[in-house]
DNA sequence: ACTATATAGTTGCTATGGCAACTATAGACA
DNA sequence: TGTCTATAGTTGCCATAGCAACTATATAGT
């Protein structure tokens, strides 16, 4: 069977070009990809802890941590342990990480128009119904 | 804007999932997903380069000779320099890599049955195309 | 109150991805 | 032939992903 015949080949081959033109999207503001999608959870809602991040963005807990040591030591967060569960660290974001908030999102509309080019609002529905039909199909195996 | 609105967000999370699944299809094999697209290109084809290796799979040279370096300690590949390009080393499978090629087939099609498990010929057909399109978008950028 | 278990987070290990710098060889051109 | 440039591959660095083992704290059950 032919290499690009599985849906996981030519995902990813995706997934890796898509990443590598949305990085260069957010990388004038000193951040990654992933660390973009953290400040898009916390610029809707902060004081979240580690492992709601990790939830919310389908992401490993351990990986969350890591990110948001990152994300501290540039400045963009803060991490505050939980008043009633000394377990728990809570996640608040710096002004400079909301300054950027504003500045990031016509960057991020124009990526992602770039990214539908062509393509009919149906079409792209379409995409992501398939797409969640296959994650669906595979997530549990 | 959402986060789930982005293509590169949910293809992302879509392709972890996958890789998920199929890196346990493979793992009985003693191989990574990778790896085993290596493997793939090589039963198809024996003595190409790194660097048609590469081009071949979209990846960096710079990985696939890490992941070949990986495959020849396991005892997969082999490599010998190039009779008239020295500065080239052509690829080629031991026994051992030849082997698991049968083996490994059944259950990569199973994989491939899963994943679209639910979806009509033409709705797979439609989904390569709209990810053609939105890789051909962005590939450039 | 005491013990056993569950949970939040961290650390360590190995995988790929991508980029820059480097070595060695090949090829082009004067 | 000698030099300059292009190319194949390697090494080093930093990014995320995922897993196992570990620490510290919280909670359930006795």
């Amino acid at each position: 069977m032919e290499l690009e015949k599985y849906i996981g080949v030519i995902v990813h081959r995706a997934d890796l070009k898509l990443n590598n033109y949305y990085q260069k999207v957010v990388n004038p503001f000193g951040i990654t990809v992933d660390q973009w999608e953290i400040l898009v959870i916390l610029w809707e809602k902060e004081g979240i802890t580690q492992k709601e991040l990790a939830e919310r963005l389908y992401k490993d807990q351990t990986n969350i941590a890591r990110m948001l040591f990152k994300l501290e030591k540039k400045g963009f967060v803060h991490r505050v342990t939980h008043e009633t569960d000394r377990r728990s660290l809570r996640v608040y974001l710096t002004p400079k990480g909301r300054e950027i908030k504003e500045d990031i999102l016509a960057p991020s509309i124009e990526a992602y128009k770039k990214t539908v080019e062509g393509l009919s609002e149906e079409e792209v529905e379409t995409f992501r119904r398939i797409l969640a039909v296959m994650y669906n199909n595979v997530k549990d195996l």
